[in-house]
RNA sequence: GCCCCCAUCGUCUAGAGGACUAGGACUCAGGCCUUUCAAGCCUGCAACAGGGGUUCGAAUCCCCUUGGGGGUACCA
């Protein structure tokens, strides 16, 4: 029975498969689960796959990966079963029918033979008119003659819903408290297509009922057809379960409601699909975590929690009724610093496809590779994204004499000519062949030492040194990218630099 | 057009009549630290949409306006 109050809920995330599942969804399959787990209640997944035109085969693995990746598990669904099979709504289609006839048989519903170019054309002539859009009940008052001649005919026809067509429809919504509506304004939904499929009208009240759902979370876009679902409801002479109404997730313009489609807002390209942010780096506690704290707050106080901590203080009743944009600047702060918390070795191990996939090594090979060891801890603390860590060290991966050196200036150190820069790169070699242990920290001791000797600044010294053997002006910490390198490499490249830098002495003095 | 929902810094949010000189976070700016870049630490900029009520007292309650959003399919 439904349970309005504290007891274990039921709650079912309903996702039509019509494509990729997108941050909107993946943020409601979430409070579901939010939910479930507080009350230690079950979290289901249903497929709604009533329109066969749109469904797309690919978008089961899309939905079912993206909730595994944020690690929301359902205790019912397609593919493990449950009291309540099948929990596909293509698999259910009689019952839907069985249930549709009993509300025509009670007078509460009643076939439509209407054609869809009829309904076309009335509601063109409703808006040449001016007048509001809607079907015209036209079939609602056949009388039996009538309905025998169409049937005799074989003529097409679905089943709809006979809404009231006076009086006050009220239907409560748990954030926003109680919603009437004026019968008048509704329309009398089909319940049935034509191919005998449902729509959602009837599929989800008829499933929420068999699977015994307490609370439904879905998108606030279905606030407007509340009221019909409360009359079908009435209609069947059962209960409603609780209503929470989620707020739309917005463009991050902040217009509009998100799209699945890649957002370009100033110049900026902004993610939508869940896939893709997987695919970019960004991790599942990271995301948990974000998607948590848009729509509901976990503490004003306190942006970082766990899942435990996230599911012992969820609650419907605290959350914002108002639309709200992602804020992605905010979710790549979170994803930085959940990188940081990881072990080297976890971090690695993450790291390890995208780094494979973007320098090209495979993955067994980076696996056992030592460099990998001395850096990724160092470029842990400068990463937001999976995706950002090869740019960091790709250079590490190249032979010596294809590191390109985009402009001579690269290697030319502060306040130096390039002259003096070129006896940096040699004294900088010099040391190098010699200093023992080949480790950090020693070679950071004789830069440093060097430095002093030589009468430079350690910036102007090292400086130089970081661009010959990175190609880079910005790269990780130089002693650690040095050890990481080997001192033969190293001093390949030093060399390589020289060489480059006296070639084009005169284009750098000048 | 009609119906419904929503309204606190740029963004995510705290706030359920007095504790608000409106708090936190992200972003941004400045500073410290520093081998580049980060990270870290400190400081700063920045909001109750407007107008009426109710009340001794309103960000908080009511109404109107405005703005935003959603719906208006044999889609979900």
């Amino acid at each position: 029975m439904i349970d309005n109050g504290d007891g274990p809920a039921r709650v079912r995330f309903a996702p039509s498969p019509t494509g990729h599942l997108h941050l909107g969804g993946l943020r409601t399959a979430l409070f579901d689960w939010l939910w479930a787990r507080k009350t230690e209640g079950q979290f289901i997944l249903r497929i709604e796959d009533t329109d066969r035109r749109r469904f797309d085969p690919e978008s089961m693995d899309s939905l079912v990966n993206g909730l595994r990746w944020l690690g929301l598990d359902w205790d019912e669904g397609p593919d493990v079963g449950g009291p309540c099979a099948p929990y596909v709504q293509s698999e259910r289609q009689q019952i839907y029918g069985v249930k549709a006839q009993a509300l025509v048989d009670k007078g509460a519903a009643y076939r439509c033979y209407c054609t869809p170019e009829r309904l076309a054309e009335m509601r063109e002539a409703q808006r040449r008119a001016g007048k509001r859009t809607g079907y015209d009940r036209h079939c609602r008052n056949l009388s039996d003659e009538e309905r025998r001649q169409y049937e005799a005919e074989g003529a097409a026809s679905v089943i709809r819903f006979a809404v009231p067509l006076e009086g006050v429809t009220v239907f409560k919504d748990l954030l926003r408290g109680d919603i009437e509506v004026e019968n008048r304004q509704l329309q009398d939904e089909i319940l049935l297509k034509a191919d005998g499929m449902p729509t959602y009208h009837l599929a989800a009240m008829v499933d929420d009922r068999l699977m015994e759902i307490t609370h439904v979370l879905r998108g606030e876009e279905w606030l407007a057809t509340a009221p019909i679902h409360k009359l079908i409801v009435d209609a069947f002479g059962w209960e409603m379960p609780v209503l929470v109404h989620l707020p739309v997730i917005l463009d991050p313009s902040g217009k509009g409601k998100m799209s699945k489609r890649k957002k370009m807002v100033a110049g900026k390209e902004f993610l939508a699909l869940v896939h893709e942010f997987q695919e970019c780096g960004y991790l599942p506690d990271a995301m948990f975590n974000f998607l948590t704290n848009v729509g509901w707050n976990f503490d004003p106080d306190q942006e970082v929690f766990s899942r435990e901590e996230a599911i012992e203080r969820f609650s419907l009743e605290e959350i914002n009724p108002s639309a709200a944009a992602l804020p992605y600047e905010k979710l790549d702060w979170l994803n930085g610093l959940y990188i940081r918390e990881l072990t080297p070795a976890a971090l690695k191990s993450a790291l390890l496809p995208f780094l494979s996939r973007q320098l090209g090594v495979a993955e067994s090979e980076l696996r056992s590779d030592g460099k990998l060891e001395i850096l990724i801890p160092v470029i842990q603390e400068r990463i937001k994204r999976l995706d950002e860590a090869a740019d960091w060290i790709d250079w590490a991966y190249q032979e010596a004499d294809t590191i390109e050196y985009a402009s001579p200036k690269l290697l030319i150190g502060r306040k130096l000519d390039a002259a003096q820069s070129v006896d940096m790169l040699r004294s900088g070699a010099e040391l190098l062949a010699e200093v023992e242990p080949f480790s950090a920290e020693a070679i950071q001791v004789a830069f440093r030492e060097k430095a002093e000797e030589l009468g430079v600044k350690a910036g102007s010294f090292f400086g130089p040194v970081r661009g010959a053997i990175s190609g880079k002006k910005v790269s990780p910490p130089l002693f650690e990218s040095i050890e990481a390198l080997g001192r033969e490499e190293t001093l390949e490249r030093l060399a390589h630099a020289v060489a480059f830098l006296e070639e084009h002495m005169e284009m750098a003095s000048g």
